[in-house]
DNA sequence: ATTTTATTGTATCATAATGAGACAATAAAT
DNA sequence: ATTTATTGTCTCATTATGATACAATAAAAT
């Protein structure tokens, strides 16, 4: 057993011996890959269980850093951009209407081999606040790797998002309508765009978040008057048109804009 | 002992009996009185302690329900604007830098009688996790009333906010900041404002939550393009010179309107 | 070698929104 | 009748936005 693997059983441990510790954190992990945006889920061992990443607040750990911690478990990425957007408290999170789930993950238990302890499934199942965070990465550099409980992690469209465990679809869905919130605030493409990019790329993104078309001259005009983009040399693409230039963002710029807000309207 | 002081003894110690929920809640409730903006505190009884008025969630209850309750029995008021905007969860928040308070929560502990049972202080001071709700109230009909743990109930000029337990002025500064960024997307003048008001009362508002002023005339324009005001007679104030209009809110169009934003900046 | 094609960068023009200020109307004090 | 402070509305310059036009251009087609 590798390392990391006894780590997380580990902590799992603790857990089941009676840590009152009840918070967890889910997190919603978007992803670009120039065409649309696509969220990381987990799917479970033996069972045909999705979920978001998610995992338990350590005891001397605050809540972001649990976060970042979970982020990086998940996906091997470190320094990314990482932000709380709502705390989800139903009282019947796990419970209703999804006994076929329970079932399921009673099975997962089962199979699972645990020491000489049991499983506590009435406290894997109680009820758990969870605070939602998102973060927004660069699909190519991203490689998420499947932890202890997990058979795989896998991009998925958000066109092609399953049932997932619990309320995780609501999660996913508030996530959504938060980050189109926010839009205006938030650096996306610094996130979600490779190091170089066109005019186009950037336009396609914005598109795709807001779910509307957007006037090409104008989009151009607006985000280059915001001085937030450095021009390099063009691309060359080997398209029988016009080559358009490359650029890159004046990140600190970019940063300094969006704290008070682009105004792209939705 | 009146029968709600025996129902919120009887919550605390199905708690000390070991209630697993570790999660509570704090509500930064601000109150308008046509001057500035006010926030409702608790005094605890015996010391000079001071907090936001919080409380813990019930096991069968859900997050927003817990705070819609908390909020009840604070201010008596029910059908309240309430939203949820940030959950604090640093593993230090009751314990770093805070030996004082600690010390005198443990006297108001041993002063306060409970039955048979022990206070389980270690319970008490463990790490919580609290999500953060805020409303927006009419002062004038608002009546705060003390619950069993505290000595009196204070709407407090924000100017005139003592230190706090715990991480309370953070939390406190978290929810302006929020409010600030929101107020676009918030009817705040329906909750803060009385059903009738002039022009400059509404001004004024955003004036102070705004912490800037603005220039009367394109203010008034702005507002009575967003056609959310159905004009009153007009209010004879005894003032020397000519009297203003009184407003109402089209509330429903005030909600239809602040879905979209109404653009301030600040 | 010339023409065609699709896309790019930029300009134009009408309309809307915003900031700064002007001014007559007016309720009550002088 | 005059003065005072505040209100409701208008003006004007500036800026932002939506819709469209058009020359420039990289490479394919002829």
């Amino acid at each position: 057993m590798i390392e990391s693997e006894q780590y997380k059983i580990q902590a799992f441990e603790r857990r089941l011996a009676g840590s009152l510790q009840e918070n967890c954190i889910d997190c919603v992990i978007l992803g670009y890959d120039g065409r649309q945006l696509k969220v990381l889920l987990l799917k479970w061992k033996y069972e045909e269980v999705w979920s978001l990443p998610g995992g338990y607040i350590h005891l001397s750990e605050d809540l972001d850093e649990a976060a970042h911690r979970i982020l990086e478990e998940r996906t091997g990425l470190g320094d990314i951009f990482l932000k709380q957007f709502h705390t989800f408290g139903s009282a019947q999170r796990m419970h209703k209407n999804h006994s076929g789930e329970v079932a399921a993950l009673k099975r997962i238990m089962k199979k699972i081999p645990l020491k000489d302890k049991e499983w506590d499934f009435e406290w894997f199942i109680k009820r758990f606040v969870t605070t939602g965070y998102f973060a927004l990465v660069y699909l190519e550099t991203t490689k998420p790797m499947p932890d202890f409980f997990s058979e795989r992690c896998e991009w998925t469209a958000l066109s092609e998002v399953p049932k997932l465990l619990a309320d995780h679809n609501q999660i996913l869905d508030t996530a959504l309508e938060y980050l189109r919130r926010q839009l205006n605030y938030l650096p996306i493409g610094m996130s979600l765009l490779p190091e170089k990019f066109t005019m186009q790329d950037l336009q396609k993104l914005y598109e795709v978040i807001l779910g509307k078309p957007l006037v090409r001259s104008n989009f151009q005009r607006k985000i280059l008057k915001l001085g937030i983009l450095i021009r390099h040399e063009k691309l060359m693409t080997g398209a029988a048109n016009k080559a358009p230039y490359l650029y890159s963002f004046h990140r600190e710029r970019y940063r300094e804009v969006v704290r008070n807000g682009i105004g792209f309207s939705y």
